[in-house]
DNA sequence: CCAGACGTTGTT
DNA sequence: GTCTGG
DNA sequence: CCAGACGTTGTT
DNA sequence: GTCTGG
């Protein structure tokens, strides 16, 4: 699954791979090292056939929810059912519902065999911490009291491929190159032509490194929580 | 008809 | 809003 | 995903 | 144990 993320490059190094970037506003989303649900991350999004790269709410709240507090449960969302779902299904028949979520790595808990002993964190990232996208589903919110309205988004989970098996059985959807990042925007495509996308990613490209603990609470967002502690890993 | 859910993961 | 369950 | 809270009344 | 918050 995908609970925990990174996107640690700044702005003009990020705008090599998404050339959006070099457009931001601002930096939020940039250089993060635990980005959690609940905090605005980075995404790309189509409107009138023109990307424009900004903060989404991670944590998708349905337009018709009541209460903003769904979308905490709205962390991700699976591609085997995506289809069927009353919360997703409208969405991602729509290329303009659709987004990618910038990352260039995130975070598992490997759990030790002794129950009691603590889990153990490890990130996931492409050679180099190349970035690439999630694919994502976004829509508005808007407040039954009134108020601002709220851009929010999801993150599509699919099956484990056999590299990371070992830490997960399942994993976010990853578009790692431009063609598929181009498919997963293209209002031209329907679900069966979006269907492929949503497949593991391909064996090869993944590495799994240890992470140091202090990932584990969402304040610490520094380089560090990719420093692994000095202690052998035994669970990798 | 109305009421209530609408989500995923991991663990037992 | 829309579907499922009762 | 993990961390942290989880409650009400009455009084200052 | 379970929910909320980040």
């Amino acid at each position: 699954m995908c609970g925990r993320y990174t996107n640690t490059l700044k702005r003009e190094d990020l705008a090599r791979i998404f050339p959006e970037a070099a457009h931001l506003a601002d930096a939020t989303g940039c250089e993060r090292f635990n980005i959690a649900p609940t905090q605005d991350v980075l995404a790309v999004v189509e409107r009138k056939g023109e990307r424009r790269m900004g903060p989404l709410r991670w944590g998708l709240v349905p337009f018709w929810a009541k209460d903003v507090k769904i979308g905490a449960k709205m962390v991700n969302a699976r591609a085997e059912t995506l289809d069927s779902k009353p919360a997703f299904r409208d969405l991602v028949a729509q290329a303009r519902s659709r987004c990618l979520v910038v990352a260039d790595g995130y975070y598992e808990w490997l759990r030790p065999e002794d129950p009691k002993a603590p889990k153990v964190p490890v990130h996931m990232a492409l050679a180099g911490r190349r970035p690439f996208a999630f694919a994502g589903l976004w829509t508005w919110w808007r407040p039954p009291e009134g108020g601002e309205r709220l851009a929010t988004c999801t993150i599509v989970t699919t099956r484990a491929n056999a590299e990371v098996a070992h830490v997960h059985d399942r994993m976010p959807v990853m578009l790692c190159d431009d063609d598929s990042r181009d498919a997963w925007l293209d209002p031209a495509n329907d679900a069966a032509a979006l269907a492929p996308l949503l497949e593991p990613l391909a064996a090869g490209l993944l590495t799994v490194t240890p992470a140091n603990p202090c990932v584990n609470s969402h304040v610490n967002d520094g380089p560090e929580c990719l420093e692994a502690p000095d202690a052998p890993l035994t669970l990798l």
